[in-house]
DNA sequence: TCAAATTGTAGGTAGACACTTACGAAATAC
DNA sequence: GTATTTCGTAAGTGTCTACCTACAATTTGA
């Protein structure tokens, strides 16, 4: 009888070096080469593991939003003192949004968008994003009230938005640490519930 | 005597056409062969005019916001009717933000911007925008009186990541017409000054 | 122990790509 | 006309890269 497969095991130990580098070169300059020797295995090895580059940086993808997932589903079981989530969540991504560098893989897929498959997996991600922000967004605006404000839909995007340009900001040094914070803090309570204090 | 140079005219000629190809291909695919063929010459000639490859994206990169001003210095001399300005870009680029599809060449920049020139051309591209939108919002914000917002830099912050991520949805499809113009329209209103009629 | 499958190692290949060189043709100022 | 420079064409070069093949070593169940 054969050897058994330790190939998901394999995959799910290598993948967060191989977003990694994703993250930290972009989608070409990962070679195959270079993403084999973080992964201290022949190239080979790789191939055994995903059909091709493309499916690898597919998967990197996904986890990128995984991370998230976990970081967040993490901190918002930590100390259910009965403050609203949405805010805790808003302040905490203010100061430690992108932290991880992991998002900088979005970047890299975004001008590789034109392949079906990545493009498909950043809609994806985008949408899991989207889904989460806005139920946080209408749990939140249940706990106050107030009149009119940009529906839930908008906030939500409006918020990933700001995510995403408080990563361009950090990437490229534009906006201090604290420029940062108050950029994503202030406007994104705005779309949160319309208080801008 | 020598023949005059035509180097300068040349190059405005055919920067466009360069800025398109990286716009549609990203960096990498964008080839030096390729982008001599769009541009119907060969490729020592585009060398020639720019001393390597990075040197016309960095050129590509500020083409962008060249032409971004362009269309917005001319829609504001347009009909000087007295409506507020930046509302009336607000709804022009709701509408029509991207619509050129030049600004993928930012994400293609994103993932390239570990090289220092590509870095420095996109920093100095968004502090353009930023100044730019930063002086209409307070301009806009003259015109009406109201409380505490987040102040003009965060507004303006906030202003250019809905744009960025409008641009996100429509590449990945995320976002239908409809959507994104409401999305980029009322969060974008809300920002500016507060109001979300 | 041994057949069957999974691992790891080594090397290779075909193509793509940024950038260069060489050279003849055309245009200018004098 | 002619010296001087720019312009266009053609071909090449060294390097990199995704992916593959061949094979030996190792691990399992029976």
């Amino acid at each position: 009888m054969p050897r058994p497969s330790q190939t998901d095991k394999k995959r799910k130990n290598l993948l967060p070096i191989v977003a990694r580098a994703f993250a930290e070169l972009g989608y070409r300059r990962a070679t195959t080469a270079e993403l084999a020797k973080r992964c201290k295995v022949r190239e080979n090895i790789l191939y055994r593991l995903w059909p091709n580059k493309k499916a690898m940086f597919v998967a990197s993808i996904d986890y990128v939003y995984e991370q998230a997932a976990n970081t967040w589903r993490e901190m918002l079981s930590e100390k259910n003192d009965n403050a609203d989530s949405a805010m805790r969540l808003l302040k905490h991504e203010a100061a430690h949004y992108g932290e991880s560098g992991l998002q900088r893989i979005i970047f890299a897929g975004l001008s590789e968008a034109d392949e079906p498959e990545i493009r498909e997996a950043l809609r994806k991600m985008y949408s899991r994003f989207h889904r989460f922000i806005r139920g946080q967004v209408a749990a939140h605006r249940k706990t106050i009230e107030t009149s009119v404000r940009p529906d839930e839909t908008v906030s939500a995007w409006g918020i990933i938005g700001l995510g995403n340009l408080s990563n361009i900001g950090r990437e490229l040094g534009l906006l201090s640490d604290r420029g940062r914070k108050k950029m994503f803090g202030d406007a994104g309570r705005l779309l949160l519930d319309g208080q801008s204090e």
